[in-house]
RNA sequence: GGUCUGGUAGUUCAGCUGGUUAGAAUACAUGCCUGUCACGCAUGGGGUCGCGGGUUCGAGUCCCGUCCAGACCGCCA
């Protein structure tokens, strides 16, 4: 028996006890006489002692120990002389018998504790050695935890987990695919799936009423903090649903979690339409946990001698909560911060509400105190706020002054990780005008159904139709996103029109859709949460990556297993391929 | 595809306007130490300054190129 204990649960209350322990060497403390070693395992740490009067040879073989070996231990447990509180076995320790060397180890290349000396880098070439540091394990674990309590949720809710194909068909519509080569169909190639959309919708045409499914998706895209090549969705499903009862049962889940992980009770969301969000925050999901709404100027903005506000499409500005103070220098430095290319204003204009009442600007040239109170009133500025306005083509400056938004956030710390602030951003518009091809693609994806009311837009202004979709944004992050699909073949062909799709196009496509709708496809909608990016905001963090066990790098590489890789040049003309 | 930042001991980093033998902390090894738990004290080993080229009497330091890593923009239905 390698153990009858784990080295996290023996107690005060287990004095006397014979006890098998085993797990990794933490730490060894030589003090001369005496050695004491710390045992760790998943659960826990736990003190060893060996003495030099009890038993010489046993205490000179515990001396021998590295770090990272491989131990079991049997012994006495007894009372610690010198209690450490830190720890919940802090009491105890164990007067150890016999200890038996399982393996070695060799000197791990970073130190594992919860303040490792090790970078991102050697961590994940080693990740296997980085999953035994406590941060790490216990991100994993709450993954878990939260997972759990999804499929509980869900469970309860009648829903039913289903897996879906992962070979699948390749589509030119949205992300990139990943892309695998059929042995037995030379020529032919199977697509990793973005993510199982079709399926869940073809499992509704099936009958089977309530679906999810916690499934990686697959997207061969460039990398972010918060982005990786598969990632994990929980991806939901329902029949005979509106949009109303699609927000209720997934508010509802969110509610849950927050709850069962944090024991925070939440209000009911609160939803903001699409413009609204784009008009209030510049983004599509506004953290708000923060004020700082933009407040537009062009009516006491314009019509004055300023030449640049006179010509912008938009002037909008925000008022940032007791900044008045701040210097020429700090202005300046926020001023450059805008003007880098990955932000892109061209200036920046700046108000001092002062505590008196009267205004200092970077504008006074053009505006007076009268004029200057009205974008305090615009921006619900108060006296000791600092009003920071940019300007021109609206679309661009409302994505300007949301980044410079966020960047104060997080400057000023008002995006505490403990906070939770869910919202519901709807009516998200159907299409969306790409430059590139010059044509409208789908903002969320070819299956949403447009609002009733604005399918005669459909033909004259297809830009300004919004759809049946939604989002749940938490702190700022997408968490989900979904939409009441189009159940009807006809409907599905129309939106395949618009979208620039031939007939033959579509059926090559999407025909097998096209056909289950034809045999009574009931209403149905969904939507899809990002479970690595929950995790990490549950778990008050910035980047998903300490929630993956076997992330990828910023370049889309596995470095622990050095992938992607080549191949034999035989696996290549098996599948009847040459590299050019 | 682009912008920015970085690459120096096992690891995390410092190294100024170019100038003696490239440092610190930590880890590691050895010795001492009987109540430590970030143990302590002493001693010691440890470097292709990412790689290639250039400027220079002289390059970790300056220039060019390149590779790698990270953050961001584009992209991500």
């Amino acid at each position: 028996m390698h153990r009858t204990h784990t080295c996290g649960e023996l107690r005060i209350t287990d004095l006397g006890k014979t006890v098998t322990l085993s797990g990794w060497v933490q730490k060894s403390r030589d003090l001369g006489g005496m050695t004491f070693i710390d045992v760790r395992d998943r659960y826990g740490i736990t003190q060893l002692t060996f003495n030099s009067e009890d038993d010489e040879a046993l205490r000179s073989q515990a001396r021998e120990l590295g770090r990272e070996y491989v131990i079991k231990v049997t012994g006495t447990v007894i009372e610690r002389s010198s209690k450490n509180s830190k720890i919940p076995t802090g009491e105890i320790e164990i007067k150890v018998s016999n200890l038996e060397i399982l393996n070695e180890s060799k000197l791990p290349p970073f130190t594992i504790e919860d303040e490792t000396d090790g970078g991102e880098d050697i961590r994940m070439k080693y990740r296997y050695l980085d999953i035994r540091r406590n941060p790490v394990k216990n991100s994993l674990l709450f993954r878990h935890k939260v997972a759990q309590e999804v499929r509980n949720y869900l469970s309860s809710l009648d829903f039913c987990e289903v897996e879906t194909p992962y070979l699948i068909k390749s589509t030119p519509e949205g992300a990139r695919d990943f892309i695998v080569p059929s042995r037995m169909n030379p020529g032919q190639f199977y697509a990793l799936p973005q993510s199982p959309q079709t399926f869940k919708q073809l499992l509704m045409v099936g009958g089977l009423d309530k679906y999810f499914q916690i499934v990686k998706c697959f997207r061969d895209e460039d990398l972010r903090a918060d982005r990786q090549p598969e990632f994990t969705q929980i991806d939901c499903e329902m029949s005979f649903v509106e949009q109303e009862d699609i927000l209720n049962v997934f508010e509802g889940m969110t509610r849950h979690l927050l709850k069962n992980i944090h024991g925070i009770e939440l209000e009911q969301f609160p939803r903001m339409t699409f413009d609204e969000a784009m008009r209030t925050y510049g983004n599509d999901k506004p953290d708000i946990r923060f004020g700082m709404k933009f407040g537009e100027l062009n009516a006491v903005a314009q019509h004055k001698d300023f030449a640049i506000f006179n010509n912008a499409e938009l002037v909008v500005g925000i008022a940032v909560p007791e900044a008045a103070s701040y210097t020429r220098k700090q202005i300046d430095e926020l001023t450059d911060w805008v003007k880098r290319p990955q932000v892109g204003a061209s200036g920046m204009v700046y108000v001092k509400c002062e505590a008196d009442g009267t205004f200092k600007s970077s504008v006074d040239k053009f505006y007076d105190q009268s004029d200057l109170a009205k974008w305090a009133e615009a921006t619900g500025a108060k006296a000791g706020d600092l009003i920071l306005v940019l300007s021109g083509p609206a679309n661009k400056v409302r994505a300007q002054l949301s980044a410079l938004r966020m960047e104060l956030g997080n400057r000023l710390g008002l995006r505490k990780p403990d906070e939770f602030a869910p919202l519901w951003v709807i009516d998200f518009p159907l299409l969306e005008w790409d430059e590139d091809t010059e044509r409208y693609h789908a903002m969320h994806h070819p299956f949403t159904s447009p609002k009733v009311e604005d399918m005669p837009l459909l033909d004259t202004d297809p830009g300004k139709v919004r759809a049946n979709a939604y989002d749940l944004v938490l702190n700022g992050n997408e968490i989900g996103g979904g939409s009441i699909r189009i159940h009807d073949k006809d409907m599905q062909a129309l939106m395949f029109k618009h979208l620039g799709f031939t007939p033959e196009q579509a059926q090559d496509q999407f025909g097998f859709l096209m056909n289950a709708f034809q045999y009574g496809a009931p209403p149905h909608g969904g939507l899809a949460f990002g479970l690595d990016r929950l995790v990490a905001i549950l778990g008050g963090q910035e980047t998903i990556r300490d929630f993956i066990a076997f992330p990828k790098n910023n370049s889309g590489r596995d470095v622990m297993i050095d992938a992607p890789a080549t191949i034999a040049k035989e696996q290549l003309d098996e599948l009847g391929l040459g590299i050019k």
